[in-house]
DNA sequence: GAGCGGCTATACGGTTTCGTATGACGGATG
DNA sequence: CATCCGTCATACGAAACCGTATAGCCGCTC
């Protein structure tokens, strides 16, 4: 066990193994080679006293230590790439780059038109989406703002409730043609094509009671993409789930046994304290905030 | 402004020269030489597109964007080493570092005996400890175990309460011998040797309404420094404000006007979640937690 | 089973980076 | 005013690092 500490730029390729299985493919995702990728791996390894993969020909495996440290390494390469934010944005002006995480459906239906008006009003304002479902962490540095389905707990994030997003059952007046509409759950569950989940996620474990019997079983077409899912409503595979705000825009969208099922989602934008001061985050939060309110309001009407 | 993403190792040489202040100390302090730092802060700086520095001969000082850049390199420093400590307790048993942080006077009148029992049990362990009046922050890794004074609001941080401290005034009996007890708020404020705080940090902000008119120019010796203080109350410079569990273990200490000033802090021990299943720290919080509770109980009886 | 594409491991030459040595400059001290 | 100690800047040789090239191994495919 040596006691120098190590360079933190191992810790760069530490990370690209990780997450790329293989000294080639870090190698290649970091714009080095793979002789230098294996000898910053065994560096570290030596320098840590520790085992963190194990070799073989078709990659590298990651022992238990290296997981135990994946977290620290993700940490470090969230920061280091918020850092870089911060540099790009200091100058005079709304300028630089705004890491914003919000789930895939409202990523792509909901926020393009109030990222265009914004970076209209800001042309040198650059916008960085991360669209997942996985709750990303604000304390971080993983992202600058989110948009989040669950009132934020950390007292040091500002957040703004926008409002509350309804989820409700939809379909498309041409499937409704061909099967009729349901007039119950009963009829829903038998002889309907119900567009569903496929793995279960943590989301969806905590609202099993209201779904009821809407279970894995029971679809038609299994998507984990909400996307997706919106996509087969849309074409008339079958009766989902989707945002009420997005089915009113189609007139060819009915929304089915709306007293049965409907899931109100109340909805918040979060930024860390620390960028209240920063000119290109606080004006992309008022932007994203004052958008999704007015697309709320909308979905109200 | 390039685009290459800088490397990781500048973020030290950048952070050495903003702690030490010179490319010479920085140089000191990280184990390189000064022409090698300043490379280092120049590639920063060709980087980032960014001046960092305003070079002088007497030093480096910081310019804005610098400033603004420094909280994420100590993230930067901070994870690294938390990084390091979880890496030196990999294998099995309890052992590693753990970082405590604490404010001086309980590091240094309350938990040696309990640390050194700690070790005595597993000597596997290496306790680092981090006394500062500033509250570190667990979030940001800086410290593995925090002892503090206000209630943790972070819901991501394990915490416990651990019992009040009673902050009273004391004196040395040699001191009430010569100089006369006082009986009142008025006969303490008139004629007597009151010791108190230089600068009005944000916690005695806090107490301003309790603290009365113990005010900075009301004090006949002023020091910032809380251990300080408790060594002029022992030496029978005059009166002080200090625990009353800590008073107690000396008979000579007396205890002044226990209704007129009372001050009960809640204690608190504190750990981030994700270091819950770590053995050194589980333990070290166990004992830390467990030995305050007994100081606790020590100083009502 | 031969061939192909993926991977790791190793050897070698070139480039980058580092450290040493030195010069220049400014403030504090006598 | 001269001296000394601190700083940064620059030049040069050495050491460390990286990339290229190659060998070896495995699994898949035809």
């Amino acid at each position: 066990m040596t006691d120098a500490e190590p360079g933190w730029e191992l810790y760069r390729s530490f990370l690209g193994v990780l997450k790329e299985g293989s000294l080639s493919g870090a190698a290649r995702s970091l714009g080095l080679t793979q002789p230098t990728v294996g000898r910053h791996v065994e560096a570290l390894e030596q320098a840590l006293g520790l085992s963190l993969f194990t070799r073989s020909q078709l990659g590298l495996a990651p022992t238990e230590a290296a997981r135990a440290l994946a977290p620290y390494a993700e940490t470090l390469a969230a920061t280091a790439a918020a850092l870089l934010r911060v540099a790009q944005s200091q100058g005079d002006g709304v300028r630089g780059t705004v890491r914003i995480t919000a789930s895939e459906v409202i990523g792509v239906e909901v926020l393009p038109p109030i990222l265009a008006a914004l970076r209209a009003e800001h042309p040198g304002l650059r916008i960085e989406l991360a669209l997942t479902n996985r709750v990303e962490d604000l304390l971080k540095r993983e992202a600058d703002i989110a948009v989040r389905m669950v009132r934020p707990s950390q007292d040091v994030l500002l957040a703004r409730r926008v409002g509350t997003i309804e989820l409700g059952l939809h379909a498309h007046e041409d499937y409704l043609g061909r099967h009729g509409t349901p007039r119950s759950f009963a009829e829903l569950m038998s002889g309907h094509a119900i567009i569903g989940f496929d793995r279960e996620t943590a989301f969806l474990r905590g609202l099993r009671k209201e779904l009821g019997p809407l279970r894995r079983d029971a679809f038609a077409l299994r998507a984990d993409s909400d996307l997706a899912q919106l996509a087969a409503i849309r074409a008339g595979y079958g009766i989902g789930i989707c945002q009420v705000g997005l089915a009113r825009r189609d007139a060819r969208l009915v929304r089915v046994l709306p007293k049965a099922l409907s899931l109100p989602l109340d909805t918040w934008v979060a930024m860390h304290m620390d960028l209240r001061d920063s000119p290109r985050c606080r004006v992309a939060f008022e932007a994203v905030a004052e958008g999704l309110g007015r697309y709320i309001e909308g979905q109200a009407s």
